[in-house]
DNA sequence: CAGTTATATAACGAACTTATTATATAACAA
DNA sequence: TTGTTATATAATAAGTTCGTTATATAACTG
């Protein structure tokens, strides 16, 4: 289940964004996706705990490792939210007051 | 000029994310923005800072009001960024080791 | 079994967010 | 000019976030 307040509030912060960009290419552990970071593995962890609860990613357990992946799913919906946006803007592109109003503001 | 960070994060808010989506039908000033809420104005007056300093949304002066409306690069920018994503995705899903570690989960 | 590795959780402080009330300002209307 | 309307700003309280350190737990390794 997506929520997209907490999506998006998840995709704020960068290091969340760069750990997502890092999924999409595949799964990884949680500490290769610390790796990178100057930052402890506590704070990893506690960002997929937030990217997870978004809905964002899912895990499974192997051993000792917990493989994080993206969850596709999410990203459609966030899109899609975006999407609706694009249409009602594209939408109203063309109406008389907008335009004026864009003319108004160029002078 | 658009900040990801910024962008997301005032995405993450439901009343900013009306807010944007009534703008995405035209241009509205903070009085009418600020009727649909059960929310004093000085609160929606910080909402639009918050959307402004984002980079999604513009204001004018006319008068004594301050008609708001989207800034329609910004959208495009976040839509960017999901683009990416989905791009990278989308290149990886058919890689042998995405499928296996699906298989896997599924057992 | 003992030591190590992968990860999670808790406690804590610093910084930020959000809404409220009270108040300021500037334009408009009479 | 005086009152009203549209909006902004400041002070403040409550709640949230983020990173740190310290510690727990469970699975491997020898």
């Amino acid at each position: 289940m997506l929520n997209l307040d907490a999506a998006f509030s998840a995709l704020a912060d960068p290091t969340r964004r760069a750990i997502v960009a890092r999924l999409a290419l595949g799964e990884a552990t949680v500490m290769e996706l610390a790796e990178p970071f100057e930052m402890t593995q506590p704070a990893i962890s506690r960002h997929l705990k937030v990217l997870e609860g978004a809905g964002l990613i899912l895990r499974r357990v192997e051993g000792t490792k917990r493989p994080c992946r993206l969850a596709p799913a999410a990203v459609a919906e966030i899109d899609q939210w975006l999407a609706m946006l694009r249409q009602t803007l594209a939408a109203n592109y063309n109406r008389l007051d907008d335009v004026l109003a864009e003319m108004k503001t160029k002078e």
